[in-house]
DNA sequence: CATGAATGAGAGTTCATTCAT
DNA sequence: GATGAATGAACTCTCATTCAT
């Protein structure tokens, strides 16, 4: 009872250390931030941050947990769900949309940043985060495709575009592209319109859209 | 002359430091080289570095320039040279994908790491690179909607799923993703049909594409 | 009481380092000291002098603190105590005499080293020490030619000359001269009689002198 | 005949490195002075500078030139020359004054700054400047004492002060007083009356002075 | 267990000096 | 002999980490 107290105070304490380590990360960046910044911002000592995390490196690490696929959707709903692509491309887009919260914008700005230069992360991130994100969809292309429900697309390529899509979008995002900053929630549905459609689609028009 | 000599083996040296500077932020990335590093990977000393460079950051504020679109595509074709929306687009992809040399992906990883957490670098790139990217599409799209020729979609987003899918792809592929790697110059032309038609295009089939 | 008595071992601490860092500056010279020369004489890191001064300029300007007169002679007294000019002068110079301690002449060495070329450190040193070292006799003066009781001398020319003598005495004595480091403490009355009397009083001969 | 007129090039040129050397020393003292700094001032390349001096230090040690007192009156005029110690005091300090021109004030600066704490610079300066400034009045007062012309006062100490009087002043001048530089003029004659006459003189009234 | 002062390795940068041109 | 780019030792300062209190 008290031990379990402990762990839940002690689980607290780290997730607030990891919580402002995260916002001051974000703003400076990894390296250009200090512990002592970090200790400030979440208030407490140097010391007490060494003994929840064992070094600068690990607040970083532990920041990934958040973006972890296979945690935090545990029972992702099963392909077979989907009665028709279009169903599925809306829905996949609004459910990942959904995830972007500035709490989440923050750690991906970190994230992304450290894990181009930091083969550590890096596998980290691709395994729990992208590649979770790849191997869905595709495995319900493929199986569409296979099905004759779907033209004879090039799934690879395809589902990697569509998280790429997300990918660049977020990182718009964060380069602090104005038009991308407001209508940020618009993007799901006129991305899943334009995935399904194309640009050229021929017969009936469109649905109008929002003015430019 | 002689001034016209000195002044040519000096870009050349500067431009030799910073192909090394690149390599090296590339492989480690910004914070973690240091300049002797970089010296030695140049061969040059500390010293020499800061004879031509006025001090690191200034290393990959140079690191742009290859990206610089205004610098670099001095007489992009005009936008009214394009019969046709499908020609713009698949021109586009192709073009973006000329740029992807080596050395180009290598400055790449090392600013969209620092771009992420460095205002300075920040603006920097995407007033030069970014904003060009989006501004010509987006321009040309808008003519084509207003002349009627293309479906009434609304262009901002567009576009900027056009630009992100491309800096998605970038990313991924920087992330070490074998397929993106593998098949990286299939991509402009995938992407171009999928943009264009859509993955459920009613009527005729597309062309057949490369097995999964 | 528990943070009262940290500041004090605070202040000692501060205060060691900055007497390391004065004997080491009067030494070598305060460009010719390194900070691992002074962490060194202190015993302590360098690290732990930078948690201490913002940077080693400061150690020299914290090094001034001795020679403030403001601050170190709260309570002058006042020149209506002396009846008369002699009694003023021979004290002036003998408290001043006083004051020069080893550790003051370290001090002075550093600090009119550095005065001469350093113009932050100058406008201190002479906001603090000179200017109120020939105010108050200037004032002194002033008001006894005003009452009468002294020749009308240029009062701001003896003034300078009085503190001039003082200063240049202990430039002689920091330059080595061995006749004056000798019978260093022979020199405040003799310069007061001196000063007093003049080479060539008339009247009655002065009191006998050391020989040479 | 070339080559002597090649000696005087040289010499000239030494010279004028070492004037512009001067005048950047006592713009920003010794240490903060650069060679990049003295080779832009004197108009020559860093290299050049190599070839007239061998360092850095050397250009501080020729830098004392003007001021060696043995070399610069090579014949003073004989002590007995003066019929009286007025004179002698008099002429003493109109002909140290003489010698303050801007110029000399600068290598002042930049000497008095470095002699502190450099021996090297210290024994040159003593040995040539100082020593010279003491001995001759010494000589000259103590055969008037003999000779029972003057007051049995205390020779070295006497004359000690005089010269520090003369280097004090120099010292209020160069940290920037602004009394003593705007009436510098006037200083020889008044500090020859106060030490001719004393403060108190007895008997005849000084001679009217300048109001202060 | 929290604290925060002490640590010292290591970073970026400077600049006196050299020497090939 | 003049040049100024190259050099690299040495400097100041930072900051992740430790540990006595």
């Amino acid at each position: 009872m008290r031990e379990a107290l402990r762990e839940k105070t002690l689980l607290t304490r780290r997730q607030h250390i990891l919580d402002a380590a995260i916002r001051v990360f974000a703003k400076s960046g990894y390296h250009r931030t200090t512990i002592k910044e970090i200790s400030a911002a979440s208030g407490v000592s140097d010391g007490t941050i060494y003994n929840l995390f064992e070094n600068k490196e690990e607040l970083l690490l532990s920041a990934l947990d958040p973006l972890d696929e296979s945690k935090n959707s545990p029972t992702p709903p099963p392909a077979t769900s989907f009665a028709d692509v279009e169903q599925f491309v809306r829905h996949s887009f609004r459910r990942r949309w959904e995830t972007f919260t500035p709490e989440t914008l923050d750690v991906l700005r970190v994230v992304l940043s450290e894990v181009l230069t930091n083969p550590e992360l890096r596998d980290l991130y691709v395994k729990r985060a992208i590649l979770p994100a790849i191997t869905l969809p595709e495995a319900y292309f493929k199986k569409l495709v296979s099905a004759g429900k779907l033209r004879p697309i090039n799934v690879s390529i395809t589902t990697r575009a569509m998280v790429a899509s997300v990918l660049g979008l977020v990182t718009l995002r964060l380069l602090g592209d104005p038009y991308t900053t407001k209508h940020w929630n618009n993007f799901p549905d006129q991305l899943a319109d334009m995935l399904l459609d194309g640009l050229i689609k021929s017969g009936e028009q469109g649905k109008p859209h929002d003015a430019v």
